[in-house]
DNA sequence: AACGGCACTTAACAACGTTAAGGGGAAATG
DNA sequence: CATTTCCCCTTAACGTTGTTAAGTGCCGTT
């Protein structure tokens, strides 16, 4: 018989479980009941460590950007482009790991301070290559509003990578366009090879950045 | 005594109300029982015009995007710069006109095909300027991304221009960061101003665009 | 006069986030 | 060693939500 008492709970383990449960119930899916049982705890429980949901899902998305910096740091050794570069592309990496990923991040905010540091990284390749401060936190704001539109736009066509919501069909797509030939050709380049666009898009940024700041 | 019978509802007339409710109780408390109320109407009663919540969400998207193209129609005779000015700003008002507008616009997919004269000029402009179909639709592709990821950030702070959302007092912020000196001072950057911010964004794509496709 | 379908109402359901109250075990206190 | 305190959780319940099933009245057509 096992009497053994299951460890407390903390904030940490149980942002740990939603996520992995986000992956297969999506946000929607996602009811303090579900992620109590995966605890084995009852709904209530929850409360005791989070005073609303609201809270719980600002952890996750804590969570997120932990392990994020935790996979990728930004270089600082590197040019400035590869740390825009490597920021754009963890940030819609670390998206994409998760259903619904850029929706429940952009929904939340960190606890914490937990992302000073990066930031202060980043904001020092920036200025140490020659931006002031307002134009590194101008390049900075506008890369990670691109990415995360870009992500939430992505994954509301492919919820998870290599899935794809219905209604997103390229030749009906086209059938229907039939009298705006350019929509229709454009829709061929929009809504295939997600990688391909983002990081063509990304370029354009970087390259915009260089052009007007230096 | 007034026995006139109130004209039948159409998804339209539920998109306005809905949209004009929006704004009074943001997206969360955007029930079906209220949108009914405000229409004299009992909540399944939209379930004749609308087969789920999310198909009320997508035609309320589309009504947004109708009042958008509307009130600002792109210039065929402009520079290509100024096509794409007009577009992110006019998309930026629109989604700031509504509690919660990024949020419910991104969520969403359109209804029809209302999108496609517009985006049709959109494609004409560009290809005529110079640019090939698939950089014209990467263009737009990214300053939209950009944009809409913009505004559900600023939206998160900001939930109704002017307002402000508490856990953003700017000097607390920097209190809290004093460890790095770089993030409290690009705090002051990124927390104010959203106008200037968001032009000055949208002119580093611009200028990516041209210095890197033409 | 009978019919059919449109546009709604009434009633109900399961599921949701959340709160109130209480309980049990470990740790601290006397 | 006894008692109190505090942590962490359970049980029970509340009001609200999206949604479905079934029924009702009015209108235009046959």
């Amino acid at each position: 018989m096992s009497t053994e008492r299951r460890a407390p709970l903390d904030r940490r383990r149980v942002a740990d479980t939603a996520l992995r449960l986000l992956n297969e119930v999506g946000l929607e899916g996602l009811t303090l009941r579900a992620i109590a049982k995966e605890l084995d705890v009852k709904a209530p429980a929850l409360y005791w460590h989070f005073k609303d949901k609201q809270a719980l899902l600002d952890e996750m998305a804590t969570e997120m950007y932990r392990r994020m910096v935790a996979g990728t740091r930004l270089d600082l050794a590197g040019t400035w482009q590869d740390g825009l570069r490597t920021a754009g592309r963890r940030l819609r990496t670390a998206l994409l790991g998760y259903r619904d990923g850029a929706r429940v991040y952009s929904g939340s905010r960190f606890t914490g301070i937990d992302h000073a540091p990066e930031q202060e990284a980043y904001l020092r390749i920036m200025t140490e290559a020659g931006f002031t401060l307002a134009q590194a936190a101008q390049a900075g704001m506008t890369t990670n509003a691109y990415t995360i539109g870009f992500v939430t736009e992505e994954q509301g066509v492919e919820p998870l990578p290599g899935q794809r919501r219905e209604g997103y069909d390229v030749d009906e797509r086209a059938r229907i366009l039939a009298d705006f030939p350019l929509s229709a050709a454009a829709g061929r380049e929009l809504f295939t090879d997600y990688d391909r666009q983002f990081e063509e898009g990304l370029e354009l940024v970087i390259a915009g950045i260089g052009v007007r700041y230096l």
